[in-house]
DNA sequence: CATGAATGAGATTTCATTCAT
DNA sequence: GATGAATGAAATCTCATTCAT
């Protein structure tokens, strides 16, 4: 199985730097080593392979957050578990690039309505939204809180330019993203 | 020379919201009433086309901007003007839809590389990093005014949501935008 | 009427190089300084230019052959006038370059059937046959005479080059199509 | 592997008969039984199958001009040699008929500047200055060699009409053009 | 599991032609 | 006489998808 995972690599890559309609399966599939024909045993159409590769992305994200959450300890602050999740996004985006990338470029493309896409990208915005909320200490996440989750991630995706990132800033972008969210 | 705005309006609308691979010139001609054909009258390529769109958003957003911060009187302070700029930017986005949205969709999809494309996007960027310069007292930009203006740009064009918005909520968002960037 | 002969010449030089499928109206309407819709006031149809370029160089050989063989005198021999016409032949081709180098790429295109231009073709090989006729003493051409002009026709055209001539070399090009084929 | 030929030779009478420009791949993949995004599959571009057309035809006329020469025994005279690629090259012209005229239409057409075109045409026509040079008794090709070839190659690709050839003929021309060239 | 082959739909672009002004 | 504008047809090429092997 080792081959799936080749090609989904492939695709992040190609998601990530060309967009979903700019994306061909034929240079996926020779970037994963394989003829374009060989695709269709393991993914049945563009849009599930599209899915596969978000599906990835939350899940790294999501369980890279938790990490990090994790390690502050038994009981920290609502502003401390933000700050947390902000560095986590952050690595994710700025190091696992492709991967990361891909999300970002893709998520709110609409010709991407192809099932699974909407349902990842609200998987993620839904975690953002409680982060923020508890960071201010509502239980249930208000329409303010909503606002804040959506400005925060813009900030945070607007991070990744359009070239190689240089990871050597990645600190002080961390730190610019906790100075404008994660003190209100 | 309505023809050729026409053109340009429907090309908005589609870049907006099919991204600019995903735009037919087809169905950008058909939208402003022609067929394909005709448009090669008017606009050599797509690329020339996705130029003209991007310039005049551009234009259109920086007059609105200049005519915000005039309106403020003889000597604002630098916070003042970041908060009147602020709210240009966002009442254009939100305002004339397509043409903001197409913005923001296309302005950093690798396919739309074709000349004039970044170099609009600079020059509107360059824009919004003297803003915050000037609001923090900098004569000339730093690095750190460069970062913010990323993030700032990121959070306002994250709240161009992926259907029709709601003008309603416009001045909320305004506050909150100003809360987060324009008090530091 | 000068525009009409700008067109003329503008058209010959795009057929010459371009061919007849690859020369278009808009090109040759630049090339004589006008705007393309400008053409059909004074050609209806893309066939009808190329038949009056190729009648325009038809005319203008014949005409040069017809004044070098007077320039031989009251009774010349057939050979000296098959010489003659050979060395007219061959100014007319590398001298006026594109109005002969028209004739000699596209007479024999078949996109090019429309009406006039294979009867100018037709033409002027009679004018060949003839020659070659007169030149071998006989008074109707023969098969034998028809096969020889086209040889003698095929090598001559032949000469003209891809690229610009060298009108250096055109004194012995005409010597040795006449070493070939005058002196049988 | 048969359709890859298959439409080698349906593109050779397209290009023979209808010119580079005034081939449409459309009309070459029907002649070849199949639809047109099929023949993308086989070669990459228009160019390409040309390149492919135009090599298959210089081999073919190559080849047969060294069976020809062979069989005319151990030391052969100059002029012999010289009239077996006489007969040769024009067998192969008015018997494979496709490729040959596809040759002689597109060699110099200048819309098929295409990488590959050029260089077979070189190389065919350097194979016929050595002909005329040995014919000579010269061991390297002199200018009036060089003249000479192309008087050649001009007459014999000239006896190619518009339409089908009567290969009754076929001898007679043989018959003309050694006269004119084998003789000298 | 992987590939070669084919296909239909659609993309951008070019072009000859027409016509009102 | 000339131009701006529009159009229909056709061109080359790309692509997601299917299927037999």
């Amino acid at each position: 199985m080792r081959t799936r995972e080749r090609i989904i690599d492939s695709a992040a890559r190609e998601f990530a730097w060309r967009g979903y309609d700019g994306t061909s399966l034929r240079h996926v599939a020779a970037g994963a080593g394989l003829k374009l024909g060989s695709l269709y045993f393991h993914f049945a159409t563009k849009d599930e392979l599209l899915a596969e590769v978000l599906r990835g992305a939350v899940e790294l994200a999501t369980a890279r957050i938790d990490e990090a959450v994790a390690e502050l300890g038994p009981t920290p602050s609502g502003s401390d578990v933000l700050s947390a999740a902000i560095g986590a996004h952050l690595h994710v985006l700025h190091e696992s690039y492709d991967i990361g990338a891909a999300v970002v470029r893709v998520i709110d493309q609409p010709a991407a309505d192809a099932s699974g896409v909407l349902d990842q990208s609200r998987r993620y915005f839904d975690t953002w939204r409680h982060l923020v909320a508890v960071s201010r200490g509502n239980a249930n996440p208000t329409d303010g809180d909503r606002l804040t989750a959506i400005l925060l991630l813009g900030a945070m995706n607007a991070t990744l330019g359009r070239r190689q990132p240089d990871t050597s800033n990645l600190e002080s972008i961390i730190a610019a993203v906790r100075h404008h969210f994660a003190l209100s």
